[in-house]
DNA sequence: CGTGGAATTGAAAGCGCTTTGGACCGCCTG
DNA sequence: CAGGCGGTCCAAAGCGCTTTCAATTCCACG
């Protein structure tokens, strides 16, 4: 059933059929509504093909995931992520394109998306300290918005992310009040943004405490189990082991604990931990009382609200860049406590 | 630049650069190479909703992910599936199209894919024992393969399925080899089709030994790392623990591993432990030692494989439906060990 | 009653591509 | 030389929708 067999069965022109469906102002209300109703009753669905090429809008959004960076990636954030964004884009009838990148034609394929039509805007994943895929948006004129920030790039492009120098910077005051003196962190890839934030409020909480950073107790990678096993291995066991672990992940913390309990000490009375937590679905920080102390926040929601950013600048172009900073909220767990003495 | 533009900077009708693009074989060699040299030249690129509607083809493939089984869905697994099936789709011109699904519009929103023409086949995630979209799509029209099996279901439709069975009936062989004969099934949730087979398998396996399954030791849920904590801290503290688990998935194993520690059980000597392994990339087992002897099979390589039948049965529509069953490899870790006497 | 403006509806021209049904040309065959 | 036949190319008709512009109807009002 398309639009013109519904408007001969009402005895109507498609032109009044597509406004009465559209939501135009000059048609007739009773019209409007017997024109629903059959629609209704013929199940009668716009062809999606058709309608973008005539408006030339696509009503569906691209999520390019750079797939040599997989590991950082492709990973629960990247799915929870989604998950929000996708909340939205159902809500205001968008759809989610996905689309893996080989890294040398990043270019390629953004303009591929742009120039066949196929996406309304773009949202940015995983952004580097310096990432030319703004500059290139910014070139091919969709609408976007990024997941996290470029630190070193200018910062007049729109953006949501959570604060994680703060985070950070509150963490790790936690651990020196309570008496931590040699405090390790375990961060993610630093090239990555978020995680030369996360060093950034690290530093300056032991800066502003008059404590000196200890290389040896900062260490960055992806963030697998494994690397916060190796990292916490090797650092407990050299010369002067931490009394406490800042830690970027929930999946590698868990590293992190294996090797504790491999070296007999426990959890929050011989080491201190605290975790970032993404409020992942599937991986809780416990659910009355949390395993880990931890700074929180929502990746679904920060997903949520990138969606509802974009439509908003898609819908009106004209607006501002559109700028999100969601703060992490700290709770406490189980995994901290004083400095052993 | 369209094809219009371009046949006239050509000197050539649009009838012919189309055809010359698009591989007809009605076009003189010298002239589709000029043709072609001019679209690079230009960057032209097909507008993609104008195709579509030409065609009726989408080169879109949809992913429907229910949202209100999202604890499953929304998982890692879901994620590095999706990224396998991506790799394919990328090399074939394809497009992912995710479409996040309220439970109760299942039905509608699969018609809503179909008759406003936005993709050419689907993959269906996570199916139940019984699984009415199977019937429905079939109903729909458009091709489709099912990730995983709906054992209650006529098996004459397209799948692509981790031979579950198989896999947990041999680790627990294994289990029983070592002699453990308190062996524990911490499973997913009994209801989707793979927990369910990986539970036959687990039970084949205690009978074929003689041994008769004790309900206390089984348990199923949602795979979250407190699922595993919780199940052996129960089961670990009633009155005869097992000294063997069967874990259906690595973060559950993880909680285990914290039930055991928190008992001062060692893993591999005290209790014994083999779980299923997806195959991650960010939540590896181990990377030269496996920790966990395990089951594996990669969920990744599923998904891409699972987009080239799709697409076979695309291109071939008379195809008969496709069906691939994987063998899951057991690998010896250190988790496991003779049954303490 | 006539009239102008608002309300309502339609005809038709795209949107950018594919594809059908020729047209034209050169060349081979009988 | 007529007829036929590949080899190339093109004009034009869609695909199903939106949107401009114009037509028609309907009323209120003078």
């Amino acid at each position: 059933m398309n639009l013109k067999e519904l408007a001969q069965h009402l005895n109507l022109s498609p032109t009044t059929v597509s406004r009465a469906l559209n939501g135009y102002p000059e048609v007739k209300e009773t019209t409007r509504r017997r024109v629903e109703e059959a629609a209704r009753e013929f199940n009668y669905m716009p062809n999606a093909w058709a309608k973008g090429l005539a408006t030339g809008r696509s009503m569906s959004i691209g999520h390019v995931m750079p797939t040599s960076k997989m590991h950082e990636m492709v990973n629960p954030v990247f799915g929870d992520f989604i998950t929000g964004a996708s909340e939205t884009y159902v809500k205001e009838g968008y759809d989610l394109k996905l689309t893996p990148v080989d890294d040398g034609d990043e270019a390629q394929r953004y303009r591929a998306l742009r120039t066949r039509g196929n996406v309304d805007g773009f949202i940015v994943h995983g952004p580097h300290l310096t990432d030319g895929r703004i500059a290139l948006l910014r070139e091919i004129g969709l609408p976007f918005v990024v997941h996290g920030r470029a630190s070193n790039m200018p910062a007049d492009y729109p953006w949501i992310d959570m604060n994680n120098r703060r985070a950070f910077e509150r963490a790790t005051a936690l651990l020196i009040e309570l008496g931590h003196r040699r405090i390790a962190l375990v961060n993610g890839l630093e090239h990555m943004d978020f995680a030369h934030r996360r060093r950034e409020g690290f530093l300056a909480a032991l800066a502003s405490h008059g404590l000196v950073p200890d290389p040896a107790l900062m260490r960055g990678g992806e963030m697998t189990e494994r690397l916060g096993y190796r990292a916490a291995a090797d650092m407990l066991d050299g010369t002067s082991p931490p009394t406490a672990f800042l830690v970027s992940s929930m999946v590698t913390a868990i590293g992190v604990r294996r090797a504790l309990h491999e070296r007999g000490l426990e959890l929050g009375r011989d080491v201190s931990v605290i975790i970032h937590d993404d409020d992942l679905g599937y991986l809780r920080n416990g659910d009355d009382v949390p395993i880990f102390t931890a700074t929180r926040a929502s990746v679904r929601e920060a997903g949520r609200r990138a969606a509802e950013m974009l439509l908003r600048m898609i819908r009106d172009p004209a607006c501002a860049p559109l700028q999100s900073l969601m703060e992490a909220e700290l709770i406490l767990g189980r995994s901290t406590g004083p400095a052993p003495r």
